[in-house]
DNA sequence: TAAGATTGTGGGTAGTTGTGGGTAATTTCC
DNA sequence: GGAAATTACCCACAACTACCCACAATCTTA
């Protein structure tokens, strides 16, 4: 039942412990390609929330970085707010990740969590603050949207 | 008598059963090609329905979705809102897919469900929420109508 | 028309998955 | 260098899911 490798889908809610553990779906890790070593890269999302990458897909990442010069302002910014605040995390025996309170606290994780698939990484969201976000989406230009769809046939 | 590869045409009375398995059609499943190892891929319609797309149409979906940058605001939401509520589902020995209760409940599924071939993917209605769309539909404009045949013949 | 094959539906069971907590190893700090 | 705190590893259990078997209704074929 395998997809694509490294690829997940689907949201499910989970709970984070009181150590700072979240279990990373039993769908998502059997999607893991062996070169990952069973180890994720946990960072800052552009919204409220925790990415999380397969380590492959991470280091596709910080080769595109290394390419950013540093010459302009604008990409050190983004390299730096990037790599700033990324960190491997290896999951357990039961597939469980540990994140560090830094990210907690930045996406306002409590005890329920929701984890969102997003085809080449996953999401952990704070429940209440994922509904927020959808609120303010709504706003989004439907014409732009309207655009962006019909270059994909679902 | 199959058609042509992972293509749905027709509508099938079928139940969902209270593990909330549904069978997909003997026809629907001949039609299907190997390389979609026996798995579909479950999301929410744009209608009260569920989708069902056959592995290998999904991949496509999927291969796109991958190509959006997170950095734009309208991709991330797209990515997710596509993305969130879709999961794969492999059908057992009796041809049934399991659905997520999510996607149940979205679609407001009782036990008795219809199954509409959609030629590139299957949905899933509850009957009374489908004869309630089709009413409203009747009012399309005429004009959307004339629009449309200028992509199609038929 | 009758026998056989196929298809749709229901339910039991064994294995998997999510979650909590305990203990040992490691790191930090005085 | 040693105590305290933190982290990593392991075990246990309850809930859930996937797999299997059974049977009745329908369709096919001779």
């Amino acid at each position: 039942m395998t997809l694509t490798n490294n690829t997940f889908i689907g949201e499910y809610a989970y709970s984070l412990d009181s150590k700072g553990r979240v279990n990373i779906p039993a769908k998502f890790r059997q999607s893991l390609s062996d070169d990952n070593e069973g180890t994720f890269v946990i960072a800052r999302g552009m919204d409220a929330c925790v990415w999380v990458y397969p380590l492959i897909q991470w280091k596709d990442i910080e080769s595109n970085l290394r390419n950013l010069s540093s010459l302009s302002k604008i990409n050190r910014t983004f390299v730096r707010n990037t790599a700033r605040y990324a960190s491997p995390s290896t999951y357990d025996k039961q597939g469980r990740i540990t994140l560090t309170s830094s990210l907690i606290d930045y996406a306002d994780l409590d005890k329920d969590v929701l984890i969102v698939g997003m085809v080449n990484k996953i999401e952990i969201w704070n429940p209440t603050r994922l509904d927020e976000t959808d609120k303010q989406n709504l706003e989004i230009d439907p014409a732009a949207y309207d655009e962006l769809a019909k270059n994909i046939i679902i």
